[in-house]
DNA sequence: CGGTAAGTGTTACTTTAGGTAACGGTTACT
DNA sequence: AGTAACCGTTACCTAAAGTAACACTTACCG
């Protein structure tokens, strides 16, 4: 039995891509079942839709908020994907937001069902481990809040209200995107611009409150890329 | 056994107030638990709150989610309770907007463990019946919606925007709420004060945008009340 | 005063869904 | 041949929501 340690043994390495492949295939089940039956799927119906039985599932996730946590993962990534371009992207402000704006009601849009199930999500149980709602609009807000805070540096103004104003604008576009995915009363252009434009106004009135006369047409500072 | 039929029997009347009296009495025990045991309480700590065994509890609830909804009521209360006078009170438009918000912002600092309780709330089980937030938010947002939609039609502007304008006010609040409870970086005061100055600033740019200066200062147009 | 309609409360059960134990088979590295 | 990782199953455990069944109290009703 005394074998010398080497290198990583190939078995272990053989499955390392597989068991992530697997993961993910429980993910889309998840997000199948939940469309099928509800937001309040349980273990059993998620497994029957993968094919397999509980104790599979349960080798793959510790727990139900694991995997609960894992799909919220997905759906950060899918936000993530149109969201990162547009915050990074630069350009005439007044458009800038309006693509923000616009990349997070895309997402929502297109995937009304998965939005619920996160944000709304039954994260019963146990104590609410780890929120990925949370984490994704604060990693927002702090982007937002640093986009702000440069922008009202580069204009010599107190940049100290840059967090709030983060969050709140985040709150705000959320809050607006709820309501219109439930009653989709307007399209989604009109919506996306509407909102643009109170940002685009409040944002001129601080700066015109600090004296300085903004032009929501062209382009600002040249700002850093998210991180 | 043949008993006419007479005008309802006293012996029924007799409990009216008391079974109120006694939900409303679960409602605080519920409270209680939650600020003793953490969100996650289950029905048997309720019952154990309030020196009592579960089958009690389902006298008076039928059910989990019908406890659950009537603390949710209960902090409805306590919110309309300021938000109504301030949302009804008219003067100048930003000290207006200044209230409101600051309104708001007591309820939450005065019973964060409530508020966190009732929103993020464990809704668990079943389908979300009823949920008091969405209701919650739906009304204070149509009756800003309203007051909105009065303003503008007092400039003769396109009052379209003022539904998904007072959604976006919510969120925004409400974000900015969330965030300001969880790290107490700054004052209520300078919170509220901070909101209403970008609030306003929406709205005047909105305003001027159709060519008409309004000035915050003094009071508007005179306004239904909320009803 | 006997009946009865509401309430008080209990302990002990059922049910459901999350989670686990224990078992056996397959593949491919060592 | 041995073993480390996976595949998968059925049958169980457990916690918490909710219920059944039983016993006592109060005050109205005739």
């Amino acid at each position: 039995m005394a074998r010398t340690v080497k290198g990583p043994d190939a078995r272990r390495e053989r499955w390392k891509g597989h068991r992530e492949q697997r993961r993910a295939e429980f993910v889309e089940a998840t997000i199948a079942a939940v469309a099928r039956k509800g937001p309040d799927v349980g273990m059993e119906d998620v497994a029957a839709e993968a094919g397999v039985s509980k104790p599979v599932l349960y080798r793959h996730f510790t727990d139900k908020s694991d995997l609960y946590l894992a799909v919220g993962q997905k759906a950060t990534e899918l936000l993530m994907d149109r969201m990162g371009p547009a915050l990074a992207a630069d350009g005439p402000i007044r458009e800038r937001i309006r693509r923000i704006v616009d990349a997070y009601l895309s997402v929502i849009e297109d995937n009304p069902n998965l939005y619920r199930f996160v944000v709304k999500g039954s994260f019963v149980d146990r104590p609410v481990e780890k929120d990925v709602v949370q984490e994704d609009k604060d990693l927002i807000a702090s982007t937002l809040a640093r986009i702000l805070g440069d922008y009202l540096r580069a204009f010599d103004m107190d940049s100290g209200g840059a967090e709030p104003w983060a969050h709140a604008l985040v709150g705000m576009v959320q809050n607006a995107g709820d309501w219109w995915l439930d009653r989709q009363t307007m399209s989604r252009e009109n919506l996306s611009d509407y909102l643009a434009t109170i940002i685009w106004h409040a944002i001129d009135g601080l700066l015109r409150s600090g004296g300085i006369q903004a032009d929501p047409e062209r382009p600002l500072t040249p700002l850093r890329l998210v991180d």
